[in-house]
DNA sequence: GGTGTTCTGTTACACGCTGTTACCTAGGCC
DNA sequence: GGCCTAGGTAACAGCGTGTAACAGAACACC
């Protein structure tokens, strides 16, 4: 069994990073790409199992490129839009594309039609599916990805509320990185395991949220080892993470 | 190669002229169907390639009909319908239905969808349609859909009532994919073999329903491993399901 | 028909989760 | 030191979910 391998193509960063990180938590291996050129790097380096392509991509038309792709490849593509006129879907479809999908999108919407097509492009090949599997490993500290479990150093279980675990997830795949308030925020819309992207930026959720954390995983909440504060900025999650793919 | 030959399924039989003359102009074989019956009747006498099918045929939704189909055979589905709410191409996705298309749409679009569905299908034409799916197994539990048994991981038999089975197909079919409360409906309405044409959106029938079938096959079902609940949103079946097909 | 059983939806209550607020402390600057 | 601002956190309120209890519906059986 294999971990499907996806391509984000999108010239805009801050989407491509929040779809990669999105994919990535929920079990893929997204690999962000922001031209025809990494495309094609990617694609000469390794399996692709399915390309998510935005449809403007600087001045090439995703379209354009999807085409040339089919001609080459037989890798499933999902077209990601700003345009939803029938005219570019009928594009999208006519160049071979698996599926169109028009921004703004429902993020499960996103994740339903990913696993559609790569279960169809299962059927036809020996790529199976199997969900995210991982393990990560931070100063002691171990977060079971597949069973959303949280284990101290000393081996006993901690039980994290939802939020409580999207929050440390997103520490997980920044560490060392200092985050605004605001990019956690961004982040915990997108990753919360789907619910509504949420309000806009209110008061202090997440100083709040991260005192919750801290009451949990840190040895001594007052002193933060993990989840130092940078006054001005916002936090960052000062250790170093493994992580463990289990095939 | 051969011509595609579709089914056009609709009851109102000025769309259904007007669509089976429009897909023969284009080249394909198409048969005009008005409920059902005739879809079955079609299906046992010959090959079909593609049923496109409406959404609202009179009483009958076209999701119950599509899913029906779907457990039985494995001819490709593009539902039509007025309906172009998220939810509701959520649930069309979810029974199995290749692809989803609202109207009014242009002719043009429905061509080119046909034609990636078609060239979809015949990626993967070495299965063989018409196959019959009988069980499931997921977690160590089996499901036997011709017997409609439930058989635990240690091998005793439980007994579902006739909504739990139906919600636990719903789950079945849907794995790793969050469920909001009234996609549950949608789809129990529907699958529920009886046709109870549905009730609107009551109260809270969805929780305990769940708890219930928790209470059946979670072996600790305060902490669900399967039924998972995504506060804010509904619920996912969190574990990999695997078909079986005997012809 | 009557009776008992099973199934299913509703209701009410408890509880945990999450965001807000208010107040306090710590850090930085003069 | 005094002042100001950013961050920590206790307390609270609102909401979503789990679930026991109940009631009506459906069904089987006599």
């Amino acid at each position: 069994m294999t971990i499907p391998r996806l391509l984000v193509v999108d010239d805009d960063a801050e989407t491509r990073g929040m779809l990669t990180q999105f994919l990535r938590q929920n079990g893929f291996i997204a690999l962000p790409c922001d031209s025809e050129v990494t495309i094609r790097e990617q694609l000469d380096s390794g399996r692709v199992d399915l390309i998510l392509l935005d449809v403007m991509l600087g001045d090439e038309y995703g379209v354009d490129i999807c085409k040339r792709l089919r001609h080459e490849q037989d890798v499933p593509v999902i077209l990601v839009s700003a345009l939803s006129a029938d005219h570019h879907r009928m594009a999208g479809y006519e160049v071979g594309a698996d599926d169109y999908i028009a921004k703004p999108f429902n993020p499960n919407l996103l994740l339903a039609r990913v696993k559609a097509v790569l279960h169809r492009a299962k059927r036809s090949s020996s790529l199976t599916y199997r969900r995210s599997i991982s393990t990560f490993r931070f100063g002691g500290w171990c977060y079971d990805a597949k069973r959303d479990e949280v284990t101290s150093p000393q081996g006993y279980q901690v039980s994290l509320s939802r939020k409580e675990t999207a929050l440390l997830k997103v520490f997980l795949g920044n560490p060392h990185i200092p985050l605004t308030r605001e990019e956690i925020n961004t982040a915990l819309d997108v990753t919360g395991d789907g619910q509504d992207a949420g309000n806009g930026n209110p008061g202090r959720a997440i100083d709040v949220l991260v005192g919750r954390l801290r009451g949990k995983i840190e040895a001594e909440p007052k002193i933060p080892e993990m989840l130092r504060t940078q006054r001005g900025v916002g936090y960052v999650f000062a250790v170093d993470v493994a992580v463990e793919d289990d095939q």
